[in-house]
DNA sequence: CGGCTTTGTCCTCGTACTGGAAAAAGTCGC
DNA sequence: GCGACTTTTTCCAGTACGAGGACAAAGCCG
């Protein structure tokens, strides 16, 4: 079970994985164009990456002219594990040494259960993937968590939603269950990844990835790299003050953003309007299901559920303002709205525009693209899987 | 007038003057222990180093049990210049290659006069300097201008309060004027820098600098690197909205942190207490004085004066808000509070300690330190001159 | 089938770096 | 003051590595 794979020797031959990875198969020549190598170098590394077995010679190129060049790519055997732990389900995914999924899990699972039983849900659906025969063994694994996390130890701290995971050493158990490496980050850092590797942000160096789901958290990437801030708790805005003296707040605090948005604040509210008569529409999901959930309200504002709609343009509205003062004070170049309301799609990110373009100065917000991730629920994996082959393809 | 000074050949010789420059003369062993060189190759650059002139022998180091070592330096006729224009003055000084003041010099001027007008006093005040003998010419200079630059081409972008700005070409002109590299940046951002250099900010990698002078801005450090931001306007955080629906701002928005603190907001705020008659105080200043300011406020204030007081408490508990949040976002390991105004000293300090403290999160705040800059007027210069020679001692 | 282009391999040359040895310059104890 | 021990510096040879040219191999095109 236990499969040590090689690492690269030194940062040409990272480099070249990561172009191998990112470009997919590539010939000699093609490589050596983007690399500055000169032509026997670039050999004696790829020579090397061929013996380690992390590339493999994959059949001759397209000719370009003149003789026909040698596919080079990565080992296709190579597999990682991506695992995204939401607040309240569970997405595990296979991917090949180009980052695309393979196999795709998603199970509901609420991370208040504990480590425990979360990580033997994890494993089952682990071995299922594995059933599948997409993998059978892992070169490496990316998890993400709903909370923050020391990262260079791969340990959650704090994690306010998460009672019974701080301090629980994600890591070191992970590896010895899949005998590989295990990275463990925030799922929304590894949604920004995610979104960066294959996504909407592909070749953006700093913007950030709004994920709203049951809370409300923020991946952070500038210049490139995910900053995770001191304690590993930067992009935790779902606890900004929108309303001094506002709502009582889960977390001890008066006008958090999260008491007011988010998938537990919209279904609240949405029960509530669905109590009081606001919402016909509302109240009969009410009565036939027994209780109101975010995708409730999407699904009553696409069948044109005023009440709804308002729901879902106030929410907008402040997140929208917490937005735009983030805007003014990161100047990123773009920012990526995600997560599992992303249901509520255009009608949230018109409400969100319009309060960001209003509020933000226009040098910040000229030429801003605020859009819905492209990825949806594979952004987490996605961005495991990213994060890991990043350590894995990093000289040893 | 024109001096061409050398640049280091390779990533080696730039660590070796870095070295030197932080840490001070050193002898050829004790560069030794920190860089990771053959003493052969160490020898070597260190040679060429003196080749260039960009260091010298200066004498003999402390025995450490043997023979004694020659002691290498940074070549003592190297001179940065600093400058520092705000919004109402500007701020101009040489160093030495350590960076330590040599000379400093401030005077009162508005930057809505223009950019000739203020270059012209800029020129005047470095022949000044020049006239004391502490430089004849300069190896590299910095400039902080109070408002968004470009940053890799040296040229103000869009700036709200200086018109006439926008687009001149700043390290052009005064390349030509010093013959010297001239690097441009945020007045904020060179704040933060000189922090970092010789302030409250030394071997910190993430935090920032929040400078409260006429308007509100803010540095960012992000592993240890500024962030600048997609069109080099992050950190404007002047702007965030603090009330929706609130006081009109000169942006052209309403609510704005600026319309509510800041050296321009406090000062019409204080003229406007002491002409309803709630501060006897501040109505004889007006009366004596015609105007109020700033500093009208902060004498007061440690005279006893209560309104001013409150007007202090009030505008830190403000900044406090916005800090709150973007400490959630940012999770720095320090923020630094820097600027004109800093004269309002432990009053603001503690209000906007207590705002913060009590809205953000206790991992977050932990372990936060906020505390006022070490270097009060000379932080820009400082900055301004390390940016410089970070410039000039990195490989050409 | 013969020129032309591209690709891959081989080989040599110059250079940069390492690590040991020894010389130079001190310190310290007796 | 002298010898043993340290530390610093220089010198030197051995080595590894990379650049770049030459040439062979492979393929396109007329």
């Amino acid at each position: 079970m236990r499969r040590m794979t090689a690492r690269p020797a030194n940062t040409h031959q990272a480099r070249l994985l990561r172009l191998l990875r990112d470009g997919g198969p590539r010939s000699r020549a093609e490589l050596g164009d983007r690399v500055d190598l000169s032509r026997s170098k670039l050999a004696v590394e790829v020579d090397r990456l061929l013996e380690t077995g992390l590339v493999v010679a994959d059949g001759l190129a397209a000719s370009r002219g003149g003789r026909r060049s040698h596919n080079i790519r990565l080992a296709p055997r190579l597999r990682f594990l991506g695992v995204d732990i939401g607040a309240t389900s569970i997405d595990v995914a296979v991917t090949n040494p180009e980052l695309e999924i393979l196999g795709h899990l998603n199970q509901p699972m609420d991370v208040r259960e504990g480590p425990v039983a979360v990580f033997d849900q994890v494993l089952a659906m682990v071995g299922k993937l594995r059933e599948t025969g997409v993998a059978e063994a892992f070169d490496g694994a990316g998890i993400g968590v709903p909370g923050p996390v020391r990262f260079p130890e791969g340990v959650p701290v704090a994690p306010p939603i998460m009672p019974g995971w701080d301090g629980f050493p994600v890591r070191e158990a992970l590896s010895q269950e899949l005998g590989c490496p295990v990275m463990v980050d925030n799922d929304v850092n590894l949604m920004a990844m995610g979104e960066m590797q294959a996504g909407v942000a592909r070749s953006v160096q700093d913007f950030f990835c709004v994920k709203i789901g049951t809370g409300i958290g923020c991946g952070i990437v500038a210049g490139g790299e995910v900053h995770r801030g001191t304690t590993g708790s930067a992009g935790d805005v779902g606890h900004i003050q929108v309303e001094p003296d506002g709502r009582q707040c889960a977390c001890g605090n008066r006008g958090c953003l999260e008491a007011y948005f988010g998938g537990a604040a919209l279904a609240r509210d949405a029960e509530e309007a669905a109590g009081e008569g606001r919402s016909a529409e509302l109240a009969r999901r009410l009565a036939a299901e027994g209780r109101l959930t975010a995708a409730d309200v999407a699904v009553a504002a696409s069948a044109g559920d005023g009440t709804s709609l308002d729901l879902i343009r106030d929410g907008g509205s402040r997140v929208g303002q917490v937005i735009a003062g983030l805007v003014s004070f990161f100047n990123p170049g773009l920012v990526v709205i995600g997560g599992g309301v992303t249901g509520l799609g255009h009608t949230l990110l018109a409400s969100i525009r319009t309060q960001v373009y209003r509020q933000s100065l226009p040098l910040a917000t000229g030429n801003l693209p605020i859009v819905l991730g492209e990825l949806g629920q594979v952004a987490g994996v996605t961005g495991a899987a990213r994060l890991t082959s990043d350590h894995l393809f990093s000289p040893a």
